[in-house]
DNA sequence: GGTGAAAATGCCGCGCC
DNA sequence: GGCGCGGCATTTTCACC
């Protein structure tokens, strides 16, 4: 992957909506040869999909928190199991296996605080965990879903 | 915005490579009155960027880390510009301003424990901070862009 | 809202350098 | 690996129900 596929991937990350033709334009390249390193790019699973990002606050999904999960004790078919579980519920966007005192790391986007409680009761209702830690956000500042590719 | 853009928004933010024919099949809509709701979704800023993902172990980011951030007293100003220089930050993914005794969280990915070290020395030196932890994440157990937007 | 169809655009395969 | 052409799918805009 050399700097014109990162310049590509630049883009779409950033806007996937533009024509081929423009990325082309905007990388030095015609169309064709700019089209196939797309594909390749795809091909090679390094673009994984193509999707839409939606405000969540017009879904009436204003609140955001973050659930760290210590669950004591349990074995590697348990934790599968529980981690499996986990990432059914629609509302957890992230889950992060950590290193360190806390096992698991969530992050989900709820409509209020009873939906909190609710996601939690539920949580809890599956099996005994150690220590589960809410922690609130009070303000998005910053979401992308743009990697770095371009060095400096 | 009714229960067929419900479903519209579930399909695009899994797949916005699909042409709008096949969504209007999928919904029970013909083509035009499927687009008309496309373009709507998009001008009233519910639909907010179409975008490709990207695999980060294909980029060589495989290290996820979370940063809880103390700020310490500090005025709005000196806040407001803290967050805007963190937002600069390319390994920067998520930034949140929290409740409680965490004032920010921030999500980075990077390529390895120096890049972390790196991303650290430059928070600091940016302002006097008063706690910084940071937690590492050891696998990406679940990762979506895709808010519930269909109740049950 | 829905339909059908036409115009414009953009995709993507081919032959060639 | 790159280029230009051209058929074909898709998008996007009509006029009308």
């Amino acid at each position: 992957m050399d700097s014109t596929d990162r310049k590509i991937l630049a883009i779409l990350q950033d806007d996937a909506s533009m024509s081929v033709a423009d990325i082309a334009k905007r990388v030095n390249l015609s169309q064709t040869p700019c089209w196939r390193r797309i594909q390749k790019l795809q091909d090679a699973g390094i673009i994984t999909k193509r999707v839409v990002l939606v405000d969540p606050d017009a879904l009436g999904l204003g609140l955001t928190v973050f659930v760290e999960i210590e669950t004591g004790d349990h074995s590697k078919d348990w934790l599968d199991g529980f981690a499996a579980a986990v990432t059914q519920m629609p509302e957890v966007m992230e889950i992060y296996r950590m290193a360190g005192d806390v096992d698991y790391m969530l992050r989900i986007t709820v409509p209020n605080m009873a939906a909190v409680d609710a996601f939690y009761q539920r949580l809890i209702a599956m099996v005994p965990l150690k220590n589960v830690t809410s922690r609130f956000a009070m303000e998005r500042v910053k979401y992308t879903t743009a990697y770095p590719v371009t060095a400096g």
